[in-house]
DNA sequence: ATAATTTACCAAAACGTTTTGGTTGTCAAT
DNA sequence: ATTGACAACCAAAACGTTTTGGTAAATTAT
């Protein structure tokens, strides 16, 4: 059933009746309802291709999903997950697509939003992994495309974006620890290109100070996104050359559990010899032994925000809108009182 | 850069540019060449809208992502993502989009592969999780739809799929673990709807017999695929009941990892008093202490080969082609001899 | 030399919408 | 009575392709 159809069913010009479904005011409120009622009736979709092509607006939202290597997968598959099953809540019931493209390196990904913008037309793209300067910003702000990024770069720009409050969560997790005694805390982080590490070290380097600790650079590692299974060796060394190490904080999941391997390896009890405080996720919740104490990390509604947001923009433009989550402490055991 | 402005460039008509860029044969090779270097030149690309609207053809391939409650994120996460890189990048040679639709119930996901038909005339569909009667088969083989599965259902249909050779993956687990001298041997499986998880445990069954040893039930448990987080208790409880066991299989890293935390929790040292072998997944393989001995389970190589199929079938039909994966023990040292 | 076939091209129709630029009829204001 | 505004509709153009059904020129067969 196509348009022309529903119209001569209803005894309606194919305008009146598109006009009709559109919401536009020249349509007496009776007609509408007639017109919709019969396009329910006869089970009427606007064909999409036929629709984007007259009114060149697409109905898709595009994502690209970088997978460097192997290895990444492991790394960022959780929250890729609960991302798009965010996004996949607010979408679903605007009945919008979700175009993904893929890409295997970092120049690949550049080249995969420009394709996403000259080929397929697509207007509403969500960013992620935002670097302390992100190209793609630039690049987007330029084809002027409406898009929402997951994460702020390190100089403020006018973008929309949603993100963890990192600085506040580093600041909860110092003051969490030093209650509890801890003074040779070691933090291990993601590198600092990505800006969410880069504001997580700031913000640790910053909290140290404001409680009177010195940084140690012994204490401190970052490893890079791409190569995850390295963090077990990084850590036990660290941990063997520093035996005054009392926490670690680990900025993924990956890290916290190579913390535990690290750990075992070197007898270290979890929790009444050592600490281990993490980012929230389904691996330290639910499968790590023993639980590891974290900060939340609401990487759903994240993705949610993302598209409420950049949806609200395609509809009334010039709203740059934020959305900043809070966190909170969630304990499962993992940090232990120093005496 | 439309075809008409091309076609001016070139001054031929926008028929003739048109059938050159498609590969017909009514188009002299010499002007196929100017037109494709025009192409190049001035970065022409069609619009994907117009041309299956004008065509009736998607290069769009579909792909529902069952989105089932808040924990089958952690389970299935890694073979998704796995699954799909291995497509990304038979879809990437090609420029053909993925189009992903999310269902968050099993009703809902019927509903899903109907929008994509109905209402988005897509005509590439990639199944995933194959019931041992999968209702989405008819539906689709109805709709005239080209599709492949990750999976086979019980009854033997005829349809394309990709699949994991499971019955002698268990083979080789059961064959290995006798080896060792394992002869009370559990089995950790997931729900029995889904259809590998049939074939696991008929496998199970049937391997057990072969090597005269009795099936006891006791040994034997599935996990709901949407309730995860059970599977600890199931295995610890198993255990404590059972203290004849020797060998863990598990049909999940999940459930793997829940074994670990079981036989800690008993104080088992894995490799020494209990073994435990599963289907091998990033997890077990980088992240857990030990690292579990599994069978391979090349599913990116799956996410490439049901592509293939795919596009080979969209080519030239009739072809019903299937893709079964080998597999083989990967030692990691969980597995110990028992004297 | 003529007819038949093949080669290489093209104009126009079609795909299913949205949007533009109307028209007609009704009602209120002058 | 005439004008203006408004409400409710519609025909036709447009979006950018592909496909259909040609034609003219070149080649081959008779």
């Amino acid at each position: 059933m196509n348009i022309k159809g529903l119209a001569k069913k209803l005894d309606l010009s194919i305008t009146t009746v598109s006009r009709a479904l559109g919401g536009y005011s020249d349509v007496s409120e009776k007609t509408r309802e007639r017109v919709k009622k019969f396009a329910d009736k006869y089970k009427y979709r606007p064909n999409p291709y036929a629709s984007t092509l007259a009114s060149g607006n697409t109905k898709t939202v595009g994502y690209v999903l970088p997978i460097y290597g192997e290895n990444t997968s492991t790394l960022n598959q959780g929250n890729f997950f609960l991302f798009i099953s965010g996004m996949s809540e607010e979408l679903l019931s605007e009945s919008i697509q979700l175009q993904i493209l893929f890409a295997k390196s970092e120049r690949e990904e550049l080249t995969a939003y420009e394709k996403l913008i000259t080929e397929h037309k697509i207007k509403n793209i969500v960013l992620q992994n935002i670097k302390t300067n992100d190209k793609r910003i630039e690049i987007l702000n330029n084809y002027n495309i409406n898009f929402v990024a997951w994460g702020k770069t390190k100089e403020k720009r006018n973008y929309s974006w949603v993100d963890l409050d990192n600085d506040n969560a580093i600041k909860i997790i110092i003051n969490y620890l030093i209650k509890k005694n801890h003074s040779h805390i070691a933090y291990i982080n993601i590198s600092e290109k990505y800006n969410f590490a880069n504001e997580r070290k700031s913000s640790f380097l910053k909290n140290l100070k404001l409680n009177n600790i010195k940084f140690n650079p012994n204490y401190y590692a970052s490893v890079k996104l791409e190569e995850p299974e390295k963090s077990f060796e990084v850590i036990k060394k660290m941990l063997k050359k520093n035996k005054n190490i009392s926490a670690i904080i680990c900025s993924t999941e990956f890290s916290a559990l190579s913390a535990i391997k690290a750990c075992n390896h070197l007898n270290y009890k979890i929790g009444k010899d050592i600490s281990i405080i993490t980012f929230d996720g389904a691996l330290v919740k639910d499968l790590s032994s023993p639980p590891i104490t974290a900060v939340s990390f609401p990487v759903k509604e994240l993705g949610k925000r993302a598209i409420n947001i950049l949806l609200n923009k395609s509809k009334s433009k010039n709203v740059s809108d934020n959305y900043l989550a809070k966190t909170e402490i969630i304990e499962r055991g993992s940090v232990h009182i120093v005496s």
